[in-house]
DNA sequence: TGTGTTTTCTACGATATGTAGAAGAGTAGT
DNA sequence: ACTACTCTTCTACATATCGTAGAAAACACA
């Protein structure tokens, strides 16, 4: 569902539509969907905040709130902060982690504290 | 619902219920519930694989496959498996932990690139 | 004002989850 | 072996989310 939401710009939903069918744009095929399927499910995304519209523009416009990146940070915080023992879970999230990202990691670590949204 | 499922060793049903319920022993009150509830929850844990239950016991013993911990790790890898961008999130996601966890991951991937399960 | 575009309302199927009763399987005591 | 009691399985119902979309309402422009 989200799948759709890495793409950059706002949107109005007949482009995401067009994005969707498009593989040029988005990856996997995707088979076509009713535009107002699209708007369905665009208003969920709104209501749970994942995405605001601009109702001043005719086709309204929307825009993912966050970055996928951001978001998916997100949820691991989420999963993360649902565990009694944070330590113990960190312990085995980075067992998990692959060399490179340990990499990735370390550097995220060691230089700064990072200011993030 | 996995609520339930820190707890060390393996429990049948009943012990289960009353673990619930004992404030003692699960921290949040949690009103009653019935006998059948719990094993109904827990054949679907079990068909998810989150559970294992030892059948030639007579009151079916049920074991958590994974820790909590381990759990949670393995939900984290599975949130960050899905965004395309991993690094991206991965900033993200360090931006967010406390300077108490910071230090743990530090040290996590300081020493030993570790082997878990 | 009519007509094409866009949005909202309503809806239906599928699946997940919390909850539990009825009925079936097992076991132990007599 | 039969019975009474315990435990498990089956079935069930309510609620919630999600994918999908048609019908109808709201708009904008000619």
């Amino acid at each position: 569902m989200d799948i759709l939401w890495d793409s950059p710009t706002s949107l109005t939903a007949n482009e995401l539509k067009d994005s969707l069918i498009n593989p040029q744009i988005s990856e996997r095929p995707a088979k076509p969907l009713a535009t107002t399927t699209i708007l369905t499910v665009l208003s969920r995304l709104e209501a749970k905040g994942f995405v605001t519209r601009d109702r001043t523009v005719r086709p309204h416009a929307y825009t993912a709130v966050m970055t996928r990146a951001s978001h998916t940070a997100g949820l691991m915080h989420e999963v993360l902060g649902q565990v009694p023992d944070r330590q113990a879970a960190l312990v085995r999230f980075i067992g998990g982690v692959t060399p490179q990202e340990a990499e990735t990691l370390r550097q995220l670590l060691g230089t700064a504290t990072a200011d993030n949204d």
